[in-house]
This record gives C-alpha cells, structure tokens and sequence, in this order.
DNA sequence: TGGCTTGTGTGCGCCGGCGCACAGACGGTC
DNA sequence: GACCGTCTGTGCGCCGGCGCACACAAGCCA
C-alpha cells in the first residue's frame, strides 16, 4: 500500500470545484477497507457515505433462501449511501468490501448540507445515481440472459477497471456468492478461460493475463454500463497516471 | 373510460402541496396511453416526464439478440422520466404502455424549473427514484432465483395493484415478453394457476379471481419492492374511492 | 358460413445450471 | 516436515427453462 492516500482518487470528489472540495475535505475521513467488511445492512440507517479509492464495494440483496446475488460494484468512480440524499435513509439491501483498500467518508449531516447546498456536488451525486440505475437495469437483463461465463468475464472486466495491475485477491467462492451462482460453476467457467491463456489463478489469487480475451467473451452488458458511467461522470484528471501511482 | 381525469390519482402529483400543484397544474397535459405506444427509445432524449394515473407503463432493456427483459413497472405511484432531473437526460432503455389508460405529461423545462426550486416536489421525484431502485436492486435478484411461476404471481400482484377490477387485457405472448420467458412458459404457469382456480383466462384477457392464491405463491421480491414503496411515498388519499372510480 | 389471423396447448429433445459427494492440492501453522 | 483447514477439480443425476414443431381453438372479417 504505498498508494498516496488521497480522495482526489475518486471520480466524485475530484470533480468538484476547488471551495466545494475545501469545504468537504475538513470532513472526509481516510478509512481502511477489509476484505468482507460490512458497511450497511437492510434496514439499517447509515451514518456515513463512503466514497472509495481504492477499495471495492458491492451491493448485494440477500434473499429469505440464503441465496444472494450483486447487483452493483461501487469502485472509485461512485460511493456507498445514494439513500442519505434520496430521502429514504435506508434501504432493503447490503453493502459490503469485496477488495480491501481505502476509502474516504462523510458524515450524513455533511453529506446532506452539501447536497442541499445548490452547487456541483448535487449534481455529481444524481448523475452517478444515474449511472447506477444504469448498472442494475443491466445486472437485471444480464441475469436473466446470460451464461455464468459471460458474467464472469464482466465481473472480471469490471474489477480490471478497478484495480489496473490485474492481479485479484479472491477465491472462486467469493466470485460465485457475488454472482449469485454456483462454486462449481465458476471453478468451470474459470478452468475455460484460463486453458484459453486469458487468466491464470491460484488458489485465492487470479491475474488477467489477457484482457482481450475478456473482451471478446463477455456480453454488452458490460460495455452498456461502462460507456453510460463514462458519458454521465467526469474522468479522472491524469487517470493513467493515477493508475501507476501503485507501481 | 368512465374515471374522472384527475392528477391527483397520481400518488405524486396528488401529495404536492396546493401551491406547488397549481403551479405545475396549468402545465399537465393528459394523454391517453395506448397498449404498446412507445415513450422512448434508448438514447433518445425525453421531451416530457409522464404521470399515470390509470395507465401502466414500462421499462425495458432489448439485448441486441432481441431477448428483452421489463426491469421495472410504472403506475400510478411513480412517473417515467427520472433522467431528466438527474441529469444524464438518456437512458439505454425503454418505456412503453403496456396497460391503456390515462397519463398526464409535464414538459422537460417545468419539471426542471420545479426541481430546481426548492420543495416538495424534489423531494418526492428523489424519494420516488428510491423506490424506483429498490425495484431494480430486487428485480435482478429475482430474475437470478427465482421460477417463472413465481415471477408471474409478482407480475399478476403488481399489475393487479394497479387495476383493482383484476380484469387485465393482455396475451400470454406479451407476458411472457416482458418477463423476458418463454411464452410456452407462461401458458404452463398460468395453466397451474388456472387449474388452480387462482386466475382464470381466456385468449388475450385474464382474471386474477383469488388474489391470495397469487400471494401465498409469489416470492417475498413483491413483498419487499410494495413494503418499500410504501414506505418512501405518500399514500393517495381516499385511495380505496379512487380504486372504485371506475365501477 | 367459410377462411384467415392470432392466441393457446402440448410434446418432444437439449442444455445450462444446480445440488451433492468426494478426491486432490495448496499453503499456512505448529 | 507433518498436519490441517481451505480452496479447487471432477463426476454424477436432476430439473427448469429453451427452441422447435405442430395441433387446435377463438375471434374477426368478408
């Protein structure tokens, strides 16, 4: 981790102007994520919203069975909490860290204040709400047409978006539990993909070797979401640079 | 058709305060909404914002195979157009009628203006997206485990939440195209249901006659979005006179 | 009435994904 | 180095949903 620690990382918070972004910053908090980390749960008021660098966030819905799925990542270019600002508080599903790093947080008096504040932040958190709407419109579709391999390979695309070294720290359990299917569906799915020379794993580690590979694999889904995302945030300024700071 | 035209059926517009509503009053256009009109197309930007109030709209992905999916239903206690107050003004779905009936429509530049300004009427468009991503969020975890019979029932629930008569005009084939199934599919169900004694049906028109048959079968995704739903969003007053307008 | 369109019922074979069971392999820990 | 928990590979049988094909019925129109 010799990441500068920074939330000018994230999408959302680099794009507001300069006294906006002062005026937040006396506020955000540096928080390390862990791998499972729970931020809410249904129901349950959040005191906070979490505006990620580093780390990877995912919510998910847990049925009454036991069973899950996700049905959104939240990687740097949003943040956990849109029902803070919705007016609803809670909501009936959960969040929780699928890749540990960091991420910064914001009171809820802050995050409001700000909001109701006319100004670039509001419009910042309705378009990535926007952007979010999008992603589940998509899982809702992509779920319902599409093979466990081709979700697979989204779920990794998405994550490469997110983490640009391409080396993963997670079990095929875990991948199977967020896609809401089962282990021995991956374990398959994985073992194709890796006799392809497009990933190579390891027991808990899995590295995209070969991206295009991915690419010429997975549904539209995937495009759909990340062209929307791109279209209604802001880029990263030196995004690639930002990218490297890990090397 | 013997309903009074009247905004207020809808649960938005209804739980404006008299100020506010008088200003967008004079701005409504009501609309009678055909079966199958299209709203718009997936990029395509929206000119108006539509309010049901009898009419029941919906919102659709088409995969570029043709296999499409309704991630989301709107009627009276919601509205289409939710990208024009967030901000991206495009989305990649679509909406069509898929129940005639009425609709008011408010063009784009009055549902900004009244956005913008401050009272009731954000906070119900925002407290209304909530409920609208709660239907998302449950809709993908469905569409991942739950059977097409149990999809149905929460499809004939929801429906059936908006036509209190439970007279529904509508063909198996278009069921099952928006449930994004097989038709054969949904005559297997809706014949388990019927013999059932649950619903009763016959070419293109379909009764519900024993809504707790419908209930005790579904899966809890009707439950969560309605219990949610009802929670964000004002409850129309009278609602059980409005629901009986139409005897 | 006859003929046509459109919706509905039914019977295949097929395949993807599920649930279960168990063997092997890896990587920590003592 | 031996041990053990966890992760991964693989092989079943099963079932739900798909795709296709075709028979039949209902309603519409001439």
């Amino acid at each position: 981790m010799t990441t500068v620690d920074n939330p000018k990382q994230n999408r959302l918070l680099a794009a507001l102007p300069v006294p906006e972004f002062e005026r937040l910053a006396a506020h955000l908090e540096p928080i390390p994520m862990l791998l499972g980390e729970l931020l809410y749960q249904p129901g349950e008021q959040l005191q906070h919203a979490y505006f990620p660098t580093s780390a990877i966030l995912s919510m998910h819905y847990v049925m009454a069975s036991g069973a899950s799925a996700e049905t959104a990542g939240v990687g740097n270019e949003g943040m956990v909490g849109v029902s803070l600002f919705m007016g609803g508080d809670t909501m009936p599903s959960s969040a929780i860290c699928t890749t540990a790093g960091h991420a910064y947080r914001l009171g809820r008096r802050f995050l409001m204040e700000e909001f109701d504040r006319p100004g670039q932040m509001r419009s910042l958190l309705l378009r990535y709400t926007q952007a979010l709407i999008t992603q589940l419109f998509q899982t809702a579709a992509c779920n319902r047409h599409h093979s466990v391999e081709q979700q697979l390979c989204r779920w990794l695309l998405v994550t490469l978006d997110r983490v640009p070294s391409g080396q993963l720290v997670i079990t095929q359990e875990l991948i199977a539990r967020m896609l809401g299917v089962r282990r021995e569906g991956i374990t398959e799915a994985a073992g194709r993909l890796q006799r392809a020379g497009v990933i190579q794993y390891r027991r808990g580690h899995l590295a995209v070797v070969e991206r295009s590979g991915l690419e010429s694999r997975v549904c539209e889904c995937y495009a759909v979401v990340r062209t929307e995302t791109d279209r209604l945030l802001p880029a990263l300024p030196h995004c690639q640079d930002s990218a490297r700071d890990r090397l």
